[in-house]
DNA sequence: GGGCAAGTTTACGTTAACGTCAACTGGTCA
DNA sequence: TGACCAGTTGACGTTAACGTAAACTTGCCC
């Protein structure tokens, strides 16, 4: 029951497909804390978790800064009640702030899909011309 | 029926919330490209229109490179048939990178709104404690 | 015990996306 | 005409997020 998983750095370079480099550089910034065996690092079940937010957060295009917020609600330090009030309030900033990325997100997509139709009629243009030379 | 709307760089800097200097290195990058009265830049609705987009394009994560490429499809150069096939998928792959990113975005909220569950029932716990001390 | 792979630290290099001067050029308005 | 804008070019500075190279340690295999 005691069989908490470990990872090595290599490990986790393979799973989420990022250099060594890549996973020192985020625990010199904080964002992992994995414990040592002498000198090498062993990571466990939350730098786990954590690596795989701060990817996420990546693609969607938060800064290590703005995924390092995200994440540190998930495990809050304080546990009274200014704190937790504290943090719904970060919490629902963040949500608007994702809300509205996703609303611009859909725009460009949608914004593709019209570029899409003016391409595709312009190739039935080319293959039927709709003025014939007669 | 010929006013073609025009706008100085600060009219853009003001509407946009960004400062001139972005918008003279956008058209050092190549992504305006606003005529000339002298040497005083004049934007048109077409740089309008493509500031919007790289400011979208910004607000949604993206480099101004990627934002350059979907900007790029909305007016192709050649207009044969090889360049419509090729920009068609483009487009395609495009859409996709944005949908998985939409999904991304889609994660996090979720992430956040189970912090915000835990949350609130930890305030409610401070407020009411669940096991009173008997 | 010699070499090899995996890991470590330290340090400097790089790219993107601007910020921040500094020095200059026209207009215009009292 | 002189002062004050708005605008211009040019150059260097800055931050984030790693890449890259060098020099070293450690465990393990033959």
């Amino acid at each position: 029951m005691g069989e908490d998983k470990t990872y090595t750095i290599s490990d986790l370079a393979r799973e989420f497909a990022v250099t060594t480099r890549t996973i020192r550089f985020y625990e010199e910034k904080g964002l992992l804390s994995p414990s040592r065996n002498g000198q090498h690092r062993i990571f466990g079940k939350q730098d786990h978790a954590r690596l795989e937010l701060i990817l996420r957060g990546k693609r969607a295009g938060l800064s290590l800064e703005e995924s390092r917020e995200i994440i540190d609600m998930y495990d809050p330090e304080g546990d009274n009640y200014k704190q937790y009030q504290f943090l719904l309030t970060k919490v629902d900033e963040r949500q608007a702030q994702l809300e509205s990325q996703l609303e611009d997100i859909k725009l460009l997509i949608k914004g593709l899909q019209e570029v899409r139709e003016r391409c595709t009629r312009a190739l039935n243009d080319i293959a039927r011309p709709r003025a014939a030379k007669q």
